[in-house]
RNA sequence: GGCGGUGUAGCUCAGUCGGUUAGAGCAUACGGCUCAUAUCCGUAGUGUCGGGGGUUCAACUCCCUCCACCGCCA
């Protein structure tokens, strides 16, 4: 095996599915990509930044169904809209692999036929339970019922047991080379916490992993057997082998294969710390260095999902602020490993205080000193003093302490600590009071000194911030009057003397505007979907009265009612077993909305709606009226 | 249930091999400055270090136990 070149350096993003729009958490997992390939090309590698879309699978065949267009149309769709947004956040990704492209296909089959022939993939039967009307194999831990069916948690219908012929990887081959490499690498997983949780899950042993269906057409075809097409993972997993040249661009594969690192959210980390190394494995491939599974942004202390409906678009962030602050916020606020809860409260704290007073408020007024004493132009000034020398010397410090932070991907502790330069360079001011020397001619030099100081840090901080915050670190070396850009600097020789006496500086506008959180939420606000008046009234609230109540039999919430809504009676199915017995409800008078759309739950037609609040551990309290209101009176 | 983790200031967290008065940032209060985006600098705090027990001259740190929360177990 040829070993990889040094200095070349091959990062990923997961290939995001396009069922999904773009939002935060994509937008976290590729900034951090950004990040890190912006600092690895800082210290002279060469960087392979991939990111991608992931668009086979049912649910793309079925959404375009429902959309009346072509699975491809669909992908077409998302993939620009991720394109979009990678433009607006600034991403310097290589290459963007799309799974439906020819050159991924032909790897995949290529890979899928190698293995075959060896022996790791053989044809095979899988049993399950087969929900038909979702027609989706339900998993494992779904509960067996008395009469041997299981019921579809997505449907509530009936899952019969069926096989199905498929093509199986031996993954249970692979426990024991998949044991030695973690204990060879013990930083194959990171952080090192999630490196415990899955040497637990190999050791548990391993079945054999289906990876073909015939139930999904939208997929890449089995060589010689085009019945069964490529389930998703092992589909998906390859795009970090086609996506850097595999089988169609050997000098770019050659150049920078293995990957170094691959940056995942941590929900998806079995697949590429079980699977994709025993994949890689089976090919007589060299492996990754890394799979790192980053924390997840939480809105209300719950995991962003489109289910949920709390999904953040980022669009509303960039389109005040600006891609920096975001970026900034996201990479600063937590360190990589862990979750952190989104608020804009946070934000705006945050970016207000680091960003608009701390450093760009110490932009600002150096920037404008020099322009107001000096014209823009340092030229002649005196010998450093015990002072200047110490400024110089933290920079020497904060450069070491950077470096070594961004080497560990503790993106978060490189930022502070660029911040505790920051607050040295303000202090630095405040001790010399500069202003004051100005209004002696006499100490102009001096003044001169302090001033050129103060720049000459600030070019030094705009570098450390650089790989975060790349536009505003630009803009800063160019208000200093340089004249090359900041990735033409490598990191191992940037000096603080780097910064010349004479250079043209400018004057500037803030570079992060303070921004109030009530003008911010009245921004928020006017993207709001307000529902109008008449769409309100379309909605027919009433005030019901439960006849009859009974738990729903298997399940820990539901109740299932009778309810008189004024001479007519429906069946109500409802989650509030958790805080009401089904007796004690028996005559009472909730609110309850009747023409919404029946829906079947766990197997019953619920044919309306109660309203509930909820609380925070998901329990559901329901307000009731008193006898003195007739049942069936419409509210509004 | 099994394995792993966490619990330290109002909030978010740091605390290396056990060793002086347990730290940082934010928030709060007061003071200073006026170059700057009401910004910047300084000062001041407050802690049963989750509870209980043990080892030790000495425990946030090691051991036992209990409680609470979290993660993983196709």
């Amino acid at each position: 095996m040829v070993e990889k070149s040094k200095n070349k350096f091959y990062i990923t993003t997961p290939i995001y599915y396009v069922n999904d729009i773009p939002h935060i958490g994509h937008a976290y997992t590729t900034i951090i990509a950004d990040a890190i390939s912006r600092y690895k090309k800082l210290t002279g590698n060469e960087v392979f930044f991939l990111t991608g879309t992931d668009e086979h699978g049912q649910k793309i065949e079925k959404r375009a169904e429902a959309k009346g267009i072509k699975p491809i149309e669909l992908a077409d769709q998302v993939v620009g809209r991720f394109k979009n947004l990678w433009k607006a956040l600034n991403i310097s990704y290589d290459y963007f692999v799309r799974t439906t492209q020819s050159s991924h296909e032909k790897g995949v089959q290529k890979i899928f036929q190698k293995l075959k022939d060896k022996g790791d993939i053989y044809k095979g039967v899988y049993e399950g339970y087969y929900c038909v009307s979702c027609e989706n194999f339900l998993s494992d831990d779904v509960p067996l019922e008395k009469e041997g069916n299981k019921t579809c948690p997505d449907c509530g219908k009936q899952a019969g047991k069926v096989s199905e012929e498929c093509y199986f990887f031996k993954l249970s081959s692979y426990q024991k080379p998949l044991l030695d490499l973690y204990k060879k690498n013990p930083y194959f997983i990171r952080p090192k916490s999630r490196m415990n949780e899955i040497k637990s899950f190999v050791k548990q042993g391993l079945k054999d992993l289906s990876i073909t269906r015939t139930t999904v057409k939208w997929g890449i075809p089995v060589p010689d057997d085009p019945d069964h097409s490529i389930y998703v993972w092992f589909d998906a997993l390859h795009n970090y082998l086609t996506g850097i040249g595999y089988d169609w661009n050997p000098e770019l594969y050659n150049k920078f294969w293995p990957p170094d690192i691959h940056l995942i959210g941590k929900d998806i980390l079995r697949f590429h710390a079980v699977f994709w190394p025993a994949f890689l494995m089976a090919g007589g491939l060299t492996l990754p260095g890394t799979v790192f599974g980053h924390g997840w942004w939480l809105k209300d202390k719950t995991k962003i999902s489109k289910s949920k409906g709390n999904a953040l678009d980022p669009h509303v962030i960039l389109n005040t602020f600006g891609t920096d602050p975001l970026r900034y916020f996201l990479l600063r606020e937590i360190p990589l490993g862990l979750d952190g809860n989104f608020s804009h409260e946070g934000f705006i704290h945050r970016v207000n205080s680091d960003l608009a007073n701390d450093l760009g408020n110490l932009v600002q007024r150096t920037l404008t000193m020099i322009h107001k004493y000096f014209s823009g132009n340092i030229i002649e000034m005196d010998e450093k003093n015990e002072t200047d020398i110490k400024l110089k010397a933290e920079f020497v410090t904060c450069k070491d302490k950077v470096a070594s932070f961004y080497e560990e991907f503790a993106i978060n502790k490189a930022l502070e600590e660029t911040w505790v330069y920051i607050n040295l360079v303000n202090k630095y001011l405040a001790d010399n009071e500069p202003w004051k020397l100005a209004k002696d001619e006499s100490k102009k030099k001096r003044l001169a000194r302090i001033l050129f100081q103060a720049a000459a840090a600030i070019r030094a901080i705009a570098y450390f911030i650089y790989p975060v915050m790349p536009e505003s670190a630009d803009k800063i070396w160019t208000l200093l009057g340089e004249d090359k850009s900041i990735s033409d600097q490598s990191f191992a020789e940037l000096e603080f003397e780097d910064f010349k006496p004479g250079q043209n500086i400018q004057r500037t506008e803030p570079l992060f505007p303070r921004v109030e959180l009530k003008d911010f939420l009245k921004e928020e606000e006017k993207k709001m979907d307000y529902l109008t008046f008449d769409e309100f009234k379309k909605m027919d609230l009433r005030v019901g009265e439960i006849i009859k109540a009974e738990k729903v039999e298997g399940t820990q919430k539901l109740i299932k009612m009778e309810v008189d809504i004024g001479g007519e009676t429906r069946q109500m199915i409802s989650g509030i077993a958790d805080t009401y017995e089904a007796d004690d409800l028996v005559g009472k008078k909730p609110i309850v909305i009747v023409n919404l759309k029946p829906a079947v739950i766990h197997g019953i037609e619920s044919q309306a709606m109660l309203l509930a609040a909820e609380m925070k551990d998901g329990s559901a309290i329901v307000p009731f009226f008193g006898d003195d209101v007739p049942t069936g009176s419409k509210v509004k």
